[in-house]
DNA sequence: TGATTTTTTTAACATTTGTAAAAAGAATAC
DNA sequence: GTATTCTTTTTACAAATGTTAAAAAAATCA
């Protein structure tokens, strides 16, 4: 184990195994070996996790607070891919073809990441088979979760996709600029403040 | 390796791990004991591969032809992802979860498809670390083309999609009736007729 | 606090896409 | 080969969403 660590840094990696875990259990170990690849990284409001034109070579999970993805079209901000506690936010493409992302990361308030080289992570993966297995199990997941939004975003109207966001993260609504919401639910913010207006 | 296989049987599914050996390399032992509980499957134009309301235990390849998967929305069919020659086609949510689909899996044309028994799978990759990490890399990549296209059809025109369509998969517009294009597109098989008319 | 910046809403108009029904065209079956 | 069915296009109108600009509201900063 890393001994350079803070109690603080230590108490934040020890929850992010055993959350993690709630996917695949690991061997100790296992555990251990990936404990120690592991760093914890604090930003403040509005700071760039990762930035646009850079590969992307590390995973991370949020512990505290909210981050997302964006990219550029025509100038303007959209949003991909909302992060809260305990979600995994990656730029998966970049990360997974080592190729530079025309994605960044920033955050939405004072967050707390786990963060994981990816390089580290895949020659863990050759070590120990249970690692691997955890993090297939998690890319299972978020591809479950991409194709809930691909067919929310295909055959819902704006309207029923951001009352089914309010049902379902309401925690959205409070922390995250309308703006950012709107292009994530794939509309304009006109567009999402019409809706607004008619359903109150 | 089973002894019950016709030739033709056989050839299909060395064909077939082969072209799957592209996503990452099995070992010997490895590749016979996927070979084995594997199967081919040969369907007639537009018969049910699998059906709506039943859990999926299976995972297909197609190996020659055409299918898609659909499900209902208000009584009419969506086509939600096509399949052709060497993809993978598999109900994930209803596979990994183990729970019953709304969702259907059709041919489009004659269909050759090799399959393998989603439980049998999961055993080997308790055995063959690398046949979990080829299942590993697979998904991965399926899940980057999701977010390819969630991106596409969350922020490009109608019009832009079905351009895009004709220049990555001419062959999805020779083999495929327009109606399942239009629902896989998002749109209406009215809007993509005024879409076709325009651009020619 | 007051000034400045950012976010959200509103308005007017344009464009896109949807709906329903009918007509035309193509494929299939007897 | 003709009738039947299925697919695609067209038309007319309705509804949803986009665009641009301005006003209002809220948040931030000095």
């Amino acid at each position: 184990m890393n001994l350079n660590r803070t109690s603080n840094e230590l108490e934040t990696i020890l929850k992010f195994l055993k959350e993690i875990q709630s996917y695949s259990p690991l061997a100790d170990h296992s555990e251990k070996a990936l404990a120690n690849i592991c760093f914890t990284q604090k930003v403040g409001k509005n700071e760039v996790l990762q930035e646009i034109g850079k590969t992307c070579k590390t995973i991370y999970f949020v512990m505290e607070g909210s981050a997302r993805i964006f990219y550029l079209k025509d100038g303007l901000e959209i949003t991909e891919y909302f992060a809260f506690k305990n979600d995994l936010i990656v730029r998966a493409e970049s990360l997974f073809k080592s190729l530079p992302s025309n994605k960044g990361i920033v955050s939405i308030e004072e967050t707390l990441f786990v963060g994981i080289p990816s390089n580290a992570l895949f020659s863990l993966f050759d070590e120990f088979h249970d690692i691997e297995r955890l993090f297939r199990i998690l890319i299972q997941t978020v591809y479950l979760e991409t194709i809930k939004r691909l067919e929310s975003i295909q055959f819902q109207t704006a309207e029923e996709r951001y009352k089914g966001l309010l049902e379902n993260h309401p925690e959205f609504i409070q922390k995250i600029p309308l703006k950012h919401i709107a292009s994530y639910l794939g509309i304009t913010q006109v567009s999402l403040s019409r809706i607004r207006a008619g359903i109150s």
